[in-house]
DNA sequence: CGAAGGGTATATGTCAGGCATTTGTCCGTC
DNA sequence: GACGGACAAATGCCTGACATATACCCTTCG
C-alpha cells in the first residue's frame, strides 16, 4: 500500500502539478469553483472577454455552469483576488474585467518579497544584489530619457531642512525619490520589478532610528544623483546611485537581522 | 452635486485607496468577506500564524466573526487564491497556513506579465531591455557561483542532435537553458525577477516558425555561454550571454506585433 | 500478533431559497 | 427643468441542510 500521508503532511508537501504517480497522467479533482475560475479566467487571458466588458449575473452564470450561486460567488472572489475583475453591487452592478494596474502588481509582488524575507530562501545580500542590478540602470536609463517633470518631482524629494523633519517624513522623501527615479527610466516593467525589491529593503530600515547625519548624507546622494541625471550624464547617474547603494549597505546588516527577529508586520 | 458617475466609469477608474474627496480621511466601506480576509491576511504576514498552522473550521471562524458560514468561505477563498492558504478535506482538513513558494509567485508574475503585454504601458523594448539587465548579470553570477551539477544540468539542455527535434521540443531546451543559468546564479529573487520576463518573451517566439539555422545558433549561443560559465569566467559568460540576447532581437521584432494580434493565449 | 476492514467523527464542498442593500433609471409632480 | 419617490436589477449576506472526503479507532479474522 502506499505510505500514509495526512493531510497536514501533504500540505507541507503538495504533490506537483504535473507529476503523476505513475506514467498515466491524470489529473487531481478540482474543486467545482476552482473549474469555473479557471475557465473564466482562460476566457479573460485570452481575449475573448475583454477588459471593461460585463460578465453574466451571478445567477446566470449558476445556470449555464450548472452550480449554485454560491459556488459561482467563490470563483469570483478568487478572481477579484487577482485582480482580473470587479464587482459592484446595485443596478448596472455585476462584476467587469479589468486589467491588473501596474500598482496592483506592484503591491502584490512586494508583499510576496515580504513573505520571502522571512524564509531562509533569500537573503539580505540577495535583496541588495538586485537592487544593484536594477537601480543603477534605471538612474542611467532616467538620465537619457528624463523629462523636465520628471526632474521637478525628483528635486522636490530632497527637502532643504532635513532636521526638521521626523525619521517618517525622511523616509516619505526618501521613498519618493528612488520610485520617481524608477517611474523616470521610462521603463515601466524595469519599474514593477525594481519597486517592491527597493520597498521590502526601505521599510526594513525605517523601522530603525538612524542619526540626522545619516539622512544628511542621504540627501547628499539623491542631490548629487538628480544633478546627474538632469545634466543628461548617464555614466556619472549609475555611479553616483551605485555609490550611494553601496553606502547603505552597512545600514541594512545593522537592521536586517533585527527586523527578522521583531516579525514581519511589527 | 457632483458628477454623475455610473458603476461602469468608475471600475475604469476606480478611487485611489488613499486620496479622499476633500481633506477628511474616509475609508471606502468593506464588504464583509473583504474585511476577514484582510484580517487573517495581517495575521499571517504578521506571524502571528505561523506556516503550518491550521485556521479554526469555518463554522468557528464564522462565530468568531459573527458572520455566515458562506461569507468566512468567501474569504477564504482570497486568501487561497494569493497562496495564504491551503484547504482541504475530511477530518484533520481545514485551513492552513502556507508560504507562496518561489513557483507560484513565479508562475502568478508571469500571467500578469502577459496582461501587460497586452496594455499599451509595455513595449516588446521595454521586456528585451529588464531581460538584458537581469540575465546577463545572471549568467556572471552563474560563472562565479557555479557548482558540478548546475554545469551538469546546464549541458544536458544543448541536444547532440537539433535537426532531430520538434520546434517545440527546442523551445523546452531552450528554456530549460536560461531557467538553469538563472538558478546557478544562485540568487532566488533574481531568478523569480528574471523568469518571468524570459517567460512571456519565449512564450511569444515559441509560436512562430523558425529556421534549423536559427536554432543551431542558438544552441551555439548557449554553447558559449555554458563554456565560459564552467571556466569560471564571469565577463565572458556575461558578454556572450549579452550577444546571444542581443542576436535575438531581430526575431522578437518579428513576432511581436503578430503575437498581439492572434490574442494572448490563441 | 498483525493486518484488513468497517464505523464514526470531523471538516469542507455544494445546494436551495430568501431577505437586505445598493444603485441606476424612469416617471410624475411642482 | 429640477426634485423626489417608486421600481428594477444586481450583489451581499444569511439559514439550514445534505454530500463527500478523510483521519482515527475498534473490531475481527488470519
Amino acid at each position: 500500500m502506499l505510505p500514509k500521508q495526512t493531510v497536514a503532511e501533504e500540505i507541507a508537501a503538495p504533490p506537483s502539478d504535473k507529476a503523476p504517480a505513475r506514467g498515466v497522467s491524470v489529473r487531481r479533482v478540482l474543486k467545482a469553483y476552482e473549474q469555473i475560475a479557471e475557465q473564466l479566467r482562460e476566457l479573460i487571458m485570452g481575449g475573448a472577454l475583454a477588459p471593461g466588458e460585463r460578465l453574466p449575473n451571478e445567477a446566470t452564470l449558476a445556470r449555464q455552469f450548472g452550480v449554485s450561486r454560491a459556488t459561482v460567488r467563490e470563483s469570483l472572489r478568487v478572481l477579484s483576488a487577482q485582480n482580473l475583475i470587479r464587482t459592484a453591487k446595485g443596478s448596472g452592478g455585476g462584476s467587469y474585467v479589468t486589467l491588473p494596474t501596474i500598482d496592483h502588481l506592484s503591491k502584490f509582488i512586494r508583499s510576496n518579497f515580504d513573505l520571502l524575507t522571512a524564509s531562509k530562501d533569500v537573503s539580505l545580500e540577495d535583496f541588495l544584489e538586485v537592487r544593484m542590478l536594477l537601480e543603477v540602470p534605471a538612474a542611467r536609463l532616467a538620465a537619457i530619457r528624463r523629462d523636465e517633470s520628471a526632474l521637478e518631482r525628483l528635486a522636490a524629494t530632497i527637502p532643504d531642512e532635513p532636521l526638521k523633519l521626523t525619521t517618517q517624513d525622511q523616509f516619505v522623501f526618501n521613498e519618493s525619490f528612488h520610485t520617481i527615479v524608477l517611474e523616470a527610466c521610462g521603463n515601466k516593467l524595469l519599474y514593477v520589478s525594481a519597486q517592491p525589491v527597493f520597498s521590502v529593503l526601505q521599510r526594513a530600515l525605517s523601522r530603525s532610528n538612524l542619526s540626522n547625519a545619516f539622512h544628511r548624507g542621504i540627501n547628499d546622494h539623491h542631490r548629487k544623483i538628480t544633478a546627474a541625471i538632469a545634466a543628461g550624464d548617464p555614466d556619472r547617474a549609475g555611479d553616483q546611485m551605485r555609490t550611494h547603494l553601496e553606502e547603505l549597505q552597512p545600514e541594512y546588516d545593522k537592521v536586517w537581522k533585527r527586523t527578522l527577529r521583531t516579525g514581519r508586520l511589527g
